[in-house]
DNA sequence: GCAAGTAAGTGTTACAGTGACACTAACAGG
DNA sequence: CCTGTTAGTGTCACTGTAACACTTACTTGC
């Protein structure tokens, strides 16, 4: 509210450089080396629908701190790739997962977020059809697995696939998990990203499923159907899909006009 | 589109650690001090509007690389604070501005953004009334000014004040400005950010003129007006401003909802 | 072969927000 | 009191959205 703090400089500083100057000339004579740097890691929200549910993927923790507790995936960035670089290959890696949607979510920089030691998190979040995981062969399901996202009284909450009550997830990633359900929500009302979450081909019923799923609420069939073939998303494919009741058009997305 | 590259890891790992196991086990057994970390840098992208303009601050870089050339101000994250405390240091430092509207913009991390050393950083962006400005004492105006956005061909384009050509910016900093424009234009419609700008009182045809700079398009006198009132935005309070025409009624800024 | 079950598919109406459009009101200065 | 200048005000057409129920096409079991 008053005058703001000038100088506070509560770091290792090599004492020769401290010396006059505004601001911007003495970043110019910044050594690099000469300050503690934080560790940089992605972490990544992977979302999919099963059955008609939204489900996160967790990995769980095998050492302290939060031995034994379930984090997201991530790991950290090297030196020769983009942050976004470092959460693919680490969604290949812990999920044997390529190819898919992901997109940048936020920064989480708290100091003490890690409490072993200064780790900033760059987080993602990504999308992907059912259809297309296979947690990866090797893998002790005990330690990979999926979770379902529910709306609880305070925020978002992760239930086991059997049931049972909440999970405490590790560090703040319960943060970066709702901050990411926020934003698929918030985005899904103006870009298609339900498409991410389903096979090529599919009914416009499984596209509604999968909205209501993310959306956490249900829909009018009849709005919705209109509204994606209004917007042009939707192409018909010749194609149909029957079970014991009347068959269903398949139809393929369609990218008429990105942004 | 085939099967995702498995393990590819080209920095630099102490061997005894590349043992068998999940690439989950692995992260747990890991040496955060065994990995080449990265130098975390905030830039901030500092939004004003004055005659009805829309402006940056910029700062002039004094060494290499990118000697002389323009620049976002911005620097180091220490251990002790978040990026955002960080930005908000390095706002009232470079600029003796505090207490703004500040949000996380986006993280760039392309290798080789820095063609020194390793950098990746985390850009904010800010506003602020014009009024507010008060460039610090004892900064040289050749070191720190406002600069002109225009829409060019390609895209977004900073001028100096007096004229002349585009100014080029140093690193990628022309990439974060333009992703700022983007955000701000696109979070205009649907969250009042517009007040940012603007001192506690002011009146609609301001209020109007501060959307019209940021969005860069002319906007209907009604249609304007109208809608700040319906959403219940803006109260009237009881004072007027004139001068050689009809007194403006003044109004401020009022939170009835947020989120 | 027909009845029951099941999911697919289809239109209309009311309401809200948006964009286009032109004139009158209130003041200062000469 | 005339001129210049900015403030202020309403309507209509269009578009998107939300609410609402019945018919169609197939499978299965009798």
């Amino acid at each position: 509210m008053a005058s703001p703090p000038r100088k506070s400089r509560p770091e290792p500083v090599p004492p020769e450089l401290e010396t006059g100057g505004t601001q911007a000339e003495f970043l110019q004579r910044y050594d690099a080396d000469a300050y503690v740097r934080p560790s940089v890691t992605v972490d990544i929200v992977l979302f999919t629908v099963v059955e008609g549910a939204l489900r996160v993927l967790l990995i769980r923790r095998k050492k302290h701190p939060f031995k034994d507790a379930w984090a997201l995936p991530g790991g950290f960035i090297h030196a020769d790739e983009s942050a976004e670089d470092a959460a693919r290959r680490e969604l290949a890696e812990e999920a044997g997962i390529s190819d898919i949607f992901l997109e940048q979510l936020y920064t989480f920089s708290n100091p003490g977020r890690d409490p072993r030691t200064w780790v900033i998190s760059v987080a993602y979040y990504a999308l992907v059809a059912s259809e297309r995981l296979h947690l990866r062969a090797g893998t002790d399901a005990s330690d990979v697995d999926w979770f379902l996202l529910k709306d609880g009284r305070s925020g978002v909450e992760v239930h086991r696939v059997g049931g049972g009550g909440p999970v405490e997830l590790a560090f703040d990633h319960a943060e970066i998990l709702a901050t990411a359900v926020k934003r698929i929500r918030g985005k899904l009302d103006y870009v298609p990203i339900g498409f991410q979450l389903l096979p090529e081909r599919f009914t416009l019923s499984e596209l509604q499923t999968v909205h209501e799923a993310v959306l956490g609420k249900p829909l009018d069939k009849r709005n919705f159907r209109a509204k994606v073939q209004r917007d042009g998303l939707v192409k018909a494919t010749k194609e149909k899909r029957g079970g014991a009741h009347r068959p269903a058009q398949l139809f393929r997305y369609v990218d008429n006009k990105r942004e």
